[in-house]
DNA sequence: ACACCAGTTTGGACTTTGTCTAAAACTAGA
DNA sequence: TCTAGTTTTAGACAAAGTCCAAACTGGTGT
């Protein structure tokens, strides 16, 4: 967790106790937090943290990469702890987001589009969770 | 339009003055309107329309599978007026989302996902829209 | 060790999106 | 026409998110 503040302080973000708190929550998130459910988690260790400093952080973290905010939930958005490229399944009866794996499905066709310069895609999909 | 009269009645949805004029804009509208886009718009012609009425008439309408509510942008569901299956690009400048069509993109792998059921999919790309 | 000052944090006000409710206003059928 | 069942309305409410002024830190230079 020392190592936490070097991270940090490598993407120019001065590290004080609000912002590790943050950071420490988020980045070893093994699901897809709101930031209101960081807040409410990492309140509990740091009760005086208020919304807008987690707000603020996310959306530091998010802005020198070391996040990724996802329009995957309706009405909020959700940070991902991963950054490389991975596609999501969102099992519809439970709302939660899954990862999948980006090598598990190959998207073709979008080199041709005329219309748009693809910077970025990723495969949304729905359906049920098998049994794990 | 004394057809769409028809189209309502056929899904079990009474045809009034509002939800004719919430239905009529939505179904032939070129965008991905919001709700409140929706009520902006209509409004200007049927004033006293409340917010409610658009709200329940396009959840009506989504319900019965006329339009699709699309998680799209942040903080609030766009519906989209097209319900064969396609694709969406957003573009990272002005948010406008655009189709793309079903045909021109191909995903492969998704029927080889162990842990999931997949029962629909999307692409979702993000860049620039070329100059039109 | 001390004071300074830019950068942070805080709590609350505010905005936007969406739902809910009770009361008023329709509508359709007997 | 009367009436029971739907719809609509306006406003209250809740959740997600932003913004602000005031208070607070924590490096830096001395």
């Amino acid at each position: 967790m020392a190592d936490l503040i070097s991270v940090l302080r490598r993407h120019g973000i001065r590290a004080t106790p609000q912002r590790l708190a943050v950071a420490a929550h988020v980045l070893s998130a093994k699901s897809h937090p709101t930031a209101d459910e960081v807040w409410r988690q990492v309140r509990r260790r740091c009760p005086t943290l208020s919304r807008a400093t987690v707000y603020n952080t996310l959306n530091m973290l998010a802005e020198k990469g070391l996040i990724r905010p996802q329009v995957l939930r309706e009405g909020t958005v959700v940070f991902d702890p991963r950054t490389d490229r991975h596609h999501h399944f969102i099992d519809v009866e439970t709302g939660r987001v899954y990862d999948v794996p980006w090598s598990a499905i190959r998207v073709s066709g979008k080199e041709k589009l005329r219309d748009f310069d693809v910077q970025e895609y990723q495969v949304v999909l729905r359906g049920r969770r098998r049994r794990p």
